[in-house]
DNA sequence: CTAGCTGCAAAGGTTTTGCACATGC
DNA sequence: GCATGTGCAAAACCTTTGCAGCTAG
């Protein structure tokens, strides 16, 4: 009764739910923190976004050099996006690190521990633990990063 | 009202919670998968484990090389403590990344943006969201990692 | 026009590895 | 006693940086 969805049914499920969240814009996003719209940060966000499992930064500098891109580029943008919030980054192996384009304003991953496919989701809803959290510690919470593990469909 | 319970206090709830999980031991976590249990590693968990806040890779090594460690063993012993699921592994700035031990089998950490202490909590319930994510996508969910981030009354 | 961004290549830092020796079981 | 773990130091790898030229706004 479950994985016998198919994976394009999946994706369409998922993407409809985005709709329903802001969709990102990148210029907007940058604009807003007061840096520029380039080529080669529209490039890299394209090609993160393009793809729907996570991206080492290696990966991306082979992919990205490809496209003229020099690899500090893709440091300086990555790092950049991360910290814009437009990318997320998740744990794979013990010191493997990858990044994935975040789809809607408030997403987290779920990730296929074996091929690393991602899909996203946007209904956790952690306000109530994050009030108790205030009440209990005194910490002022302002953020949270989840990230859901398992193996998809296709890898079972 | 919030931020007046004192920082004892607060420990001594976190504790308290914790008490009620199964406390963590690292002899038959090793055992149990077929590794050994030596001074060094026991040393190096005893490390992470008397630090309440989230510590380098670089940090763990200046300090345990004076007790005499390699450098090498650090990083080995860290990304073993990892896999094991001892460790939990927080991104700080875009690019740090740091390691608390876990006081109980199943806990989260509440991270203070700006000094970095972590208090732990257990009081996540995703059951019903893993439950959703499982009929939606197909994914045998086998875990997740969620880190709550904030600043501690100390910052405030 | 100018502040901000980029590519290049070198520097700097971090992580991994091979190997001889030591140690847990 | 032997498989497993360790320390050392070198190698390999990854990330950052300085700078001259380019480009977005």
């Amino acid at each position: 009764m479950l994985g016998i969805i198919p994976k394009q049914e999946i994706i369409h499920i998922i993407m409809h739910n985005h709709t329903r969240g802001n969709r990102i814009d990148l210029d907007s996003a940058l604009k807003s923190h007061g840096v520029q719209s380039t080529p080669q940060r529209r490039a890299i966000w394209e090609f993160y976004s393009s793809q729907n499992r996570g991206i080492t930064i290696t990966e991306a500098i082979e992919v990205l050099q490809g496209a003229g891109i020099g690899q500090a580029t893709v440091y300086r943008t990555t790092f950049l996006l991360f910290d814009l919030g437009l990318l997320h980054r998740i744990q794979l192996a013990s010191d493997q690190v990858c990044y994935v384009a975040l789809k809607s304003e408030h997403s987290h991953p779920l990730v296929c521990k074996r091929c690393h496919d991602v899909v996203e989701f946007d209904t956790c809803d952690l306000s109530v633990l994050e009030k108790l959290l205030n009440v209990q510690t005194g910490y002022e919470i302002d953020g949270h990063q989840l990230e859901v593990y398992g193996v998809c469909p296709k890898c079972q």
